[in-house]
DNA sequence: CAGGATCGATACCCGCGCGGTATCGCTGCC
DNA sequence: GGCAGCGATACCGCGCGGGTATCGATCCTG
């Protein structure tokens, strides 16, 4: 299989329409429909059922979906990372999610800079669960993830630490005067509702919160009284006095982990995870 | 980047030689001269040093070659899993060193076809050190491995069992008389040196021991008293009594883990893990 | 030191295959 | 029933991958 054949056929299993993959592909649609037939009869396989009206996946369709998906990474990575080896470029690259865990990252740079042989970081922020992808396509070289929100599913990683999770309030709402609190007390209230995200397609999720594109963003909604957010303890450092935290008790353990793809044997990735390890 | 030209490369990356490679991937090879040409001036890198009378990798040229390496499994991952999907072959293929972990296998393969919802389960036997390649391109869905002899970079684990090691001696050996030994008392006799395995080249690495290629033929060598072999305790449960196993106290300690790629969605392989954490 | 052997690069040609346009055939809808 | 939407098919041209022949450089050999 060429990674053409491959490109191709992700193109039309996310659009599940031949035209409109055709044009993202700045192709016409004939020569693609001719190509998602050939890649069919080359593997002996039916990958899509077509009507003249839908397209939808077979089951062995979804299955050369996820993994064409993988490949094509696999290939970007080799080219991107031969691209930057032959740059002579030495510098690391660290994804990490934007506003998060950023003294624990001062440290972390600061002591990997004592090192005798450290070369330059370069910080890739990046929004949340994106850092994989990142690792695996080969634009990062390194990421600070934390479970168990992040899957570090074929990622090698060492832990750098585990806290438990704080609910961040408006100063002066009535939760604030409390100790520490349980998530089903947080998760329900109607005035502070919890902030949706945009999944990896950009669209928003159901549900009564306001749509957040950005730290900075919720954190002004949170200051606004109409949002709470749960987060590990370690973001109270960065909190303005319009903000409270209040612990709660059986909202996960958070872990942060420091990842990188499998087989890095660079010198560079292994002192920074050497580094981080004796934090 | 085309896996054709990622192919090519990694061919002349490992022969060094266009000619050699041009025959093993059945083309002539001023075609090759020009696929790699073409590949290094899109990329914008130089991969190759050649003088008219050796060829050698260049820094980019390495990192490549590794990278090539996992895109191509990944890609042959893809079409492998595709097909098998297809065929509506539900079963799994679980890989396993060929001689190792019987007993525990047996069990794990008992308690997983007890499930409701269990698949017929193919056994795929391999040499040492192979099973990652089988479970990265595809050939197997999930492995049987033993640390720390086997990475487990970039797969999915769980452990089953650890255990220490026991020396296996021919019957009559003086050692056979002691409780235990410590690992230098066996690695330095010199009447039975440790056997020689192939590498992933099919060559030998120098020394003393023999050669060997089949657990069998190893067990037999013991027998005649030209070797000996440090393995797993678990190994004894197979040992005929011309053989005798003592504990070796400083040997690494082994860990048999349940290993799987990443991303693997399978119900069948959650199954099979769910099967093995409970055994 | 000359001649040959080896090996990658270059020159040139051929044919397949990819991509393009035009059109068909099916289907659902007003 | 006519029309619109969409994938399949037919057909064409050209670029590119692969072939042979040959060059040029380098090392070995007598």
């Amino acid at each position: 299989m060429e990674t053409r054949e491959l490109r191709y056929f992700v193109a039309v299993a996310e659009e599940l329409h031949f035209g409109r993959a055709a044009q993202r592909l700045g192709i016409a649609q004939p020569p693609l429909s001719r190509a998602i037939h050939q890649l069919e009869r080359r593997l002996g396989v039916v990958l899509l059922d077509r009507t003249s009206r839908a397209v939808s996946l077979t089951a062995a369709g979804s299955v050369l979906l996820r993994e064409a998906r993988a490949a094509l990474d696999a290939v970007e990575a080799a080219e991107r990372r031969t691209r930057r080896a032959a740059t002579g470029h030495a510098g690391l690259v660290l994804a990490t999610k934007a506003g998060a865990s950023s003294e624990l990252l001062a440290k972390l740079l600061d002591a990997y800079a004592a090192e005798p042989d450290a070369v330059a970081v370069d910080l890739l922020l990046c929004g949340p669960a994106e850092q994989e992808r990142l690792l695996r396509d080969g634009r990062a070289d390194v990421a600070l993830l934390h479970r168990p929100f992040d899957s570090t599913a074929g990622l090698d990683t060492e832990e750098l630490r585990t806290e438990g999770q704080v609910v961040i309030l408006p100063a002066g709402h009535p939760l604030t005067a409390r100790t520490h609190v349980r998530s089903a007390e947080v998760t329900g209230l109607a005035d502070l509702p919890m902030p949706r995200w945009p999944g990896r397609d950009g669209t928003y999720p159901d549900g009564p919160g306001p749509e957040v594109r950005s730290h900075a963003q919720l954190l002004q909604l949170i200051e606004l009284g109409r949002a709470c957010l749960i987060a590990p303890e370690s973001s109270r450092a960065r909190l303005r006095d319009t903000l409270v935290a209040v612990p709660v008790l059986d909202a996960p353990t958070v872990t942060t982990v420091i990842a990188w793809p499998p087989h890095s044997r660079s010198r560079a990735v292994a002192g920074l995870v050497r580094a981080a390890t004796r934090l």
